[in-house]
Order: structure tokens, then C-alpha cells, then sequence
DNA sequence: AATTTCAGCTTACAACTGTACGCCATTTAA
DNA sequence: TTAAATGGCGTACAGTTGTAAGCTGAAATT
């Protein structure tokens, strides 16, 4: 890659990390202003159209880089059970994983979770299909490992994605010590979950 | 009440109004501008001060209407299946009536939605609050009518709210007959936690 | 070596924001 | 009847925003 081309990915790169790190608790992403990030990340105002052509189009560049993380996440959790021979808790190795992740990436999890009612049309839905397919690899081990049937598997998964995340929102606001029993009450939910449509299934 | 109390509380009407008509798909509440709420209201920008402290102020009153019609949601819900001597499905009865309050209270229930996770923290604390009250309703029936133990109605209560409000949230997006397919999701969650508590609970 | 490309800059502008200040007119209290 | 209180208005100002236009210098291409 040219020096030139090599330049500009790293200015563009600024500007991604830019925006992202004032999302924070206080600023959500249609609350950004153009002028601010370019501030941030050290360029000109007018340069921001160099690499986007809108606030927009920044935005969803945010999204995907989301549902990158967050297939990271998923795949850290499958090592993680997969490594834990004592075929022990799945649900408890799950939520572990998935607590360090908001940890460790607050704002990113924060841009999913607000752009999922948000504003934009088109942010909803590309936040919709990261998350959707979150619940489809997760259906697809229901379906597999626990032989449920697919219908089963889907409504099954969606429903622990949505208890998931929705603690997730709420872990963000907490101390790092609420955040274990918010931890035990999602996994209480998941084995309910479990269990309710193991019994359904006539298992 | 003197002719003068009474035009003030109708023009705080007229700016509560204003505020709920434009917190559409497109604009949340941190978007709205002072502005514009006067203008749509009718009234000089500053007259705004005359009944408000801050957007923030104005924002807290619309979370507590939002609460109010949240808890008539709740009695509607409770009337109906008091009234349905069929003593037929009481989650069915619940999710459409449900349904049927975000058909109609769309905004409002956008506001709920957004500031749940949005960017002012008493503004979380606020629906937070509210969402706890439901919760609790919840949870106090599912202790008196079904005997389950405080604890198993609490976090079955949550896990019930945070499934059918999620459902909500999606279904803001959708047409009529999409809407349809989301209530019998959410009904087949609502029976997989029922089961599973039951189960857990060894009934 | 000459030419083209282009990321980034500076300047500029019109639109919009929140809100301070002071006036007016009408209701309310004395 | 007089005096005070107050909801609403107009004006004004400083700050911010997005973005159009055009320039520059270095990298890439020819």
C-alpha cells in the first residue's frame, strides 16, 4: 500500500476512533457533531468529507465495526465452553464472557443498544441484523447440540439474546459489585428459558 | 381557579403536547430543540422559561406521563382478564392489550424506549423507575394468584417485562400484519418462562 | 521530468441554537 | 381603586453547526 493510501486509512481510522470515544454515557451518536469529531481526531472540519460523505455514513461504519465485536464475543464464549472440558455451566461461562465484554467495551455495546431505537431508520436496521445474527448462531447450537427443532430453536435463542442485552443496558449504569447479581438474575432468566422450553418440547 | 391559572396550565399543555408530537421515529428527545417545541406550542421561545427550568425539567414531566399511561396499560390489562370469566389466556389478553397501547401511544412509548438507555442519567433513573413499578405489579400477582416465592416472581416478572417491552421496541418498526407474527413470539416466550418458573419451582 | 491526483487546509456564510434583558397588558391582591 | 404580580412578547447576542469554494503541496502516474 502507498504511503498516501496508508495515510489516509489512518486518518480514517482517527476519525472512527474519534467518534467512538465520545460515545459515551453523555453523547449519543446523532447527538455527535461533525465539527467535534474532526476536532478530536485532528483534522480540518471540511477534511471529514475526504473519507465520508455524511455523519451517516460514519455511523453505519460504527455499526458493522459493532457487529464485529461483537462476533468476536461469540466466538471467545464457543472457545471458552468448548475449552471448559468439565463440561460444566454453559449459561455461567455465557454471561461471564459477555460481562467482561461490556466492560471492556462500554461504548461500543452503548452505540448498539441506543441506535436499536434510534433515530435513524437505516441504523436500526443494520443494528437489527448484527444482533439477528447474534440469535441465529446461538439457534443454531440450540438446534445442533440440543436437538430442538428450529422454530423452537429461534424463539428460544431470541428470547435469551434479549435478556442478555437488556442486562447488558442495564449493567452499564451499575457498580462493578450490582453488577454480580445483575449477573446471577440473567442467569436465573436464561435457566428458566432453558428449562421452560426444554418442558414445552416435551423433554 | 382563577382565569389566569388556568391559561398557564393550558399553555404547559401546549409545550407537553408539542414536545410528545415531535418525538417521532425521527427525533428523540435530546434532539428536540427548545425552538422548535415553542414554535409548534405557539408561543415566544422564551415563554418557554415561564413554565419550565430547562428541556431537561420538561423531559422528567414526560417521563412521568409516560409512567401514568404505563400503569393505565396496567389496569386495562387487569380489567380484561378479570372480565374474561372464560378465565381463557391470561398472557394472550396481556400482549394484546399491550399491542394495543403501542398502536396507540406510539411516542410515548418511544420516549420510554430511548431514554431507557439515552444520554441523561436522571432520565434513565426515571424510566428505570417506572419500568420497576411495572415489574413489581407483575410480580405481585404472579406471588398472590400463582404462589410463587418472592424471589421467583421478581425475576420472572423482569424477565416477562423485558421480553414483551423488547417486542415493543421491534414492533415500532413493523406494519400491521408483521406486527401479528411478533405478538405470537413473544406469546410463545411469554409461555416458555411461565413453564420454566413453574418448572424450576417444581410444580 | 512533467503532469495529474487528491488529502487536508483556510476562509466564509447562512442557519440555528439557548437565553439574558426589558416592556406590555391583564389578572390578582391590597 | 390602586399596586403588585406575572404570562407572554420582541429584541439582541454570542456560540455552534454543516458545508461550499478554492488553494497547496506532496504523492502517484505518465
Amino acid at each position: 500500500m502507498g504511503t498516501r493510501a496508508q495515510q489516509k486509512t489512518k486518518t480514517r481510522r482517527a476519525i472512527i476512533d474519534a467518534a467512538l470515544n465520545q460515545l459515551c454515557a453523555e453523547t449519543s451518536f446523532s447527538n455527535l457533531s461533525l465539527r467535534e469529531v474532526t476536532r478530536e481526531a485532528g483534522i480540518a472540519p471540511t477534511s471529514f468529507y475526504r473519507h465520508f460523505k455524511d455523519m451517516d455514513e460514519l455511523g453505519l461504519t460504527l455499526v458493522d465495526e459493532a457487529g464485529l465485536t461483537l462476533r468476536q464475543l461469540m466466538r471467545q464464549a464457543r472457545a471458552r465452553i468448548a475449552g471448559n472440558h468439565s463440561g460444566g455451566n454453559v449459561i455461567r461461562t455465557s454471561v461471564e464472557t459477555f460481562m467482561e465484554f461490556i466492560n471492556d467495551n462500554g461504548n461500543v455495546f452503548r452505540l448498539l443498544l441506543r441506535e436499536r431505537s434510534g433515530t435513524s431508520a437505516a441504523f436500526r436496521a443494520a443494528v437489527s441484523r448484527e444482533i439477528q445474527h447474534f440469535i441465529a448462531e446461538l439457534a443454531d447450537y440450540l438446534e445442533k447440540e440440543l436437538s430442538f427443532s428450529e422454530d423452537e430453536a429461534r424463539v428460544q435463542a431470541d428470547a435469551m439474546v434479549t435478556l442478555v442485552f437488556s442486562a447488558g443496558a442495564e449493567a452499564l449504569d451499575l457498580s462493578r459489585v450490582a453488577r454480580k447479581s445483575l449477573a446471577d438474575k440473567v442467569m436465573m432468566q436464561l435457566k428458566i428459558v432453558a428449562r421452560g422450553a426444554a418442558s414445552l418440547s416435551g423433554k
